[in-house]
DNA sequence: ATGGCACATATTGGATGCAAAATTTGATGA
DNA sequence: TCATCAAATTTTGCATCCAATATGTGCCAT
């Protein structure tokens, strides 16, 4: 089950990255209950979850405020999760893969598979394509078996534009051609090969 | 200026790690205000902070727990850090070292190399070399000039002694040799050097 | 004696009320 | 006209209150 405080953070976070806020502008706890439809009590909560994460800004006495990125910013989150991502795939070579993620990571590259091999990439398909990059990615994470890194991805694709998810978007917002894809593709199947013969060493790719 | 809030929170987070509540046993919020010293409102929002960097649990309408961690969850964890550190350690060595990080470390260095050099070593010695010790290592990330790496060492080293505050007394007990403190200055010794040469690759030293 | 059910109690989740601090507005004087 | 200061209003921060749900206890039936 689920309570009214875990839907009312998802949904200030969704709307904050969906910009219905202006970013470094004051962000009122009235306006945010009423946009929540809830009292100020959630709201504040939701407010100090997404000040955690990073989406927020507070100043004491003086309310929170929409953070914005830069460019930069962006590209060095996207750095630190390569990183990450590598080290996972290090540590997946390492301890070998259970089943359960071995599992996860033939369904993510059988999906992408089938939609990189289409002719005509429609909406929906590029949607379903970023669902398996991200089932992909994080099957890797998972397979580390290690929470802080686990914890650490999570805290950095919290950065807009920095996760597997919105990459797609990110890239000549929602026009990728199919060559990306495929790249980004064969890039998984390698990282997988890698990691079935069990060499956890350098390991790299480009971020999808 | 700060708020109750925020002594709240840090107030918890500190009763948290020092042990005051035995792990996995339900944390109440009465007894967290009280605790604090506070109604339930701002304990609340403390709890749902703490639940967010990993160190309460909460499940829905049952409350929040303290969460226990494994030996190897700790070691996890410092693997990480390391992995942040060493990707810092580059960036500063492409990025090159300016005047404020730079006297960071030098004052970091410094009052590490004094304490070093001494012959016996008190608990207040100890406690010094350690917060240099953090000093050197907080330079390190904030020279990286990459935010997202900042939130993702901070998301890591809240986990209970993986921070560079913490390996002092984990490695038995605060009763770490001069030894040990020598070879981890000479570490960092060479880092810097490193840097300073602008040699970004395969910077790599053991935990400290 | 033990398992299950109903009732009593405690606790969470959310709303509202209140005081303090900050921002805005308006007035006054230079 | 513009700056400055003060009053009014808004907003934050915290405490308390209320409803809904979970937990604990004791009784009853088998």
């Amino acid at each position: 089950m689920s309570t009214n405080l875990d839907h009312a953070t998802q949904s200030l976070r969704e709307l904050v990255l969906s910009g219905a806020f202006a970013p470094d502008r004051k962000l009122g706890e009235e306006a945010v209950a009423r946009a929540l439809g809830l009292s100020r009590t959630p709201a504040r909560i939701a407010m100090a979850t997404l000040e955690r994460e990073g989406l927020l800004v507070r100043t004491p006495r003086r309310g929170y405020r929409v953070r914005s990125f830069t460019i930069d910013e962006v590209a060095g989150a996207i750095d630190v999760r390569g990183e990450l991502e590598a080290m996972a795939a290090r540590l997946v070579a390492e301890r070998g893969l259970d089943a359960a993620i071995e599992t996860r990571f033939e369904a993510a590259m059988a999906q992408s598979e089938a939609i990189v091999e289409r002719s005509a990439l429609n909406v929906a398909d590029r949607l379903a394509w970023t669902q398996a990059n991200m089932d992909f990615h994080e099957a890797l994470i998972d397979g580390s078996g290690n929470i802080a890194l686990r914890a650490a991805f999570d805290q950095v694709i919290r950065i807009p534009l920095a996760s597997p998810r919105a990459i797609m978007f990110a890239v000549a917002t929602a026009d990728r051609s199919r060559g990306q894809l495929r790249r980004a593709h064969d890039d998984h199947l390698r990282v997988v090969e890698a990691i079935r013969a069990r060499r956890g060493a350098a390991i790299a790719c480009a971020p999808s």
